[in-house]
DNA sequence: GTCAATTCACATGAAAGAGACCACGGTCTAGTG
DNA sequence: CTAGACCGTGGTCTCTTTCATGTGAATTGACGA
């Protein structure tokens, strides 16, 4: 958040706001909700995609299919728009295909079987409290939603590995053989998993049917970010706003982030934003490390600010442990000052066992680094280093002490 | 010097509890005709 | 007689605790050269 430095009154600044002509013209298309029309250096992915599930147009059950690939490779966006064309085209024949899409890393929504299942059976015209009832009368509810008429439904389940890892396979195995209760209607499923290896901790029983088959999505080198960048670029961005080398640089940092399309398009448009707003009628690559910092600045921020109590507890302990002693740190070390800081705000301390679990969930946020090492004959620890750059560190303590109340 | 056993300081797992939230069905109450 | 208020029961969900087991290499100490 940018303050306003003169002292002029408000209004002529809202006025100005609004005159000021913005480098923009849609934004949209930098955003990663946005399908595009056509998805570039997807084509083979596209195809099979559309290979395997063709067969739902004959009202024939697809095979199950799997699709892996890291972040921002494309996944959700390629899917998407398949999925997409088969609805159009099965509305236009007149049949009864369906697609529902989750995102199971949304909490609140699809991280647990329960809300998995109401959720699914709300699109369906299904009214499902959020608690409350038991697991297998949602299912019962479910079952009769879907079954009511015959139709296929494809049902993409995104980013299904944080679904198994928080909720356990269970639900998988209950949804692939969910055809066999089903006398109309037919389920087919769609896996996105980010997590290579995800596949091979799952009951192998599962694994056979969910992933029928199974597709990977190779990381996008840098040539082709910055071609995808570019499309994106043209139809977002007034034309000549974007300067010699950003999209090459966008596109650089992204590639060195395992080939992450997202992150370049982010990047993009934070630099965009952060040049509207210093009234640069350009993009320059300045503003590409600037948004750099800023987006992981306020990811940072964002998470110290809205996560719970006890994790803000152990990153102050951290953090003043940090001050009198060198790094590395090691969990007992902080476990005993965090204990001294919940007497001083007078909270109860949580079990060593708690904390540890705390210190490997703010690694994996990428607020601090941890890394179990043995010291021999002197025990096994985490080896603990903060991993937030300097110059935000004194804003992250003015954040926690007014949190916690510390002077 | 070499080798296996020991030992430390936690990590990691599994299970179960506490407390918040919620639906449902039954009972009670007050207002209505 | 009926709508709504008010329980009790039983369910989910998150955060924790409790108990149990695992673990990797520095250290130790026995052993043989």
């Amino acid at each position: 958040m940018e303050i306003l430095m003169t002292d002029e009154p408000i209004g002529s600044y809202f006025e100005k706001f609004i005159n000021k002509d913005s480098i923009f013209v849609d934004k949209k298309y930098l955003q990663s909700t946005y399908t595009p029309t056509t998805i570039l250096h997807r084509d083979e992915q596209i195809k099979a995609i559309a290979d395997i599930l063709a067969p739902v147009l004959k009202l024939e059950r697809p095979s199950n299919l799997f699709v892996y690939g890291k972040t921002g490779t494309g996944k959700t966006v390629t899917v998407h728009y398949t999925t997409n064309e088969i609805s159009k085209v099965a509305q236009k024949y007149n049949k009864p295909v369906k697609v529902c899409y989750l995102n199971c890393k949304l909490k609140k929504i699809a991280d647990t079987e329960y809300r998995l299942i109401a959720h699914i059976s709300r699109m369906f015209g299904k009214a499902i409290p959020p608690t409350g009832l038991p697991t297998d009368e949602v299912y019962n509810i479910f079952y009769k939603a879907i079954d009511s008429t015959r139709q296929i439904i494809l049902l993409v389940l995104d980013e299904i590995d944080q679904l198994i890892k928080k909720a356990g396979d269970e639900i998988l195995y209950n949804l692939t053989r969910i055809n066999e209760q089903l006398t109309n209607a037919q389920v087919c499923l769609i896996g996105i998993s980010n997590d290579l290896l995800f596949i091979d901790n799952i009951d192998p029983r599962i694994k056979s049917s969910l992933s029928e088959e199974e597709l990977v999505f190779p990381p996008y080198n840098a040539i082709q970010i910055q071609e995808i960048l570019l499309s994106r670029a043209k139809k977002a961005f007034k034309p000549g706003v974007v300067a010699q080398g950003v999209i090459e640089k966008c596109a650089a940092y992204a590639a060195r982030e395992h080939g992450d399309a997202r992150r370049a398009l982010d990047l993009l448009r934070v630099a965009g934003e952060i040049a509207d707003r210093e009234g640069s009628g350009k993009i320059l690559i300045s503003h590409i490390d600037k948004a750099e910092r800023k987006i992981e600045r306020d990811r940072v921020l964002d998470i110290v600010s809205t996560y719970p109590r006890q994790f803000q507890l152990v990153l102050y302990a951290i953090m003043m442990l940090r001050k009198s002693q060198r790094e590395p740190l090691y969990t007992g070390e902080i476990y005993e000052v965090y204990k001294g800081l919940c007497k001083r705000v007078s909270v109860s301390p949580l079990t060593q066992r708690r904390v540890s679990d705390i210190l490997g969930e703010l690694d994996m946020l990428g607020l601090i680094n941890a890394k179990v090492i043995s010291k021999g004959r002197y025990g096994r620890t985490r080896e603990i280093s903060l991993s937030v750059p300097d110059s935000t560190i004194p804003k992250i303590e003015g954040i926690l002490e007014s949190a916690l109340h510390l002077s």
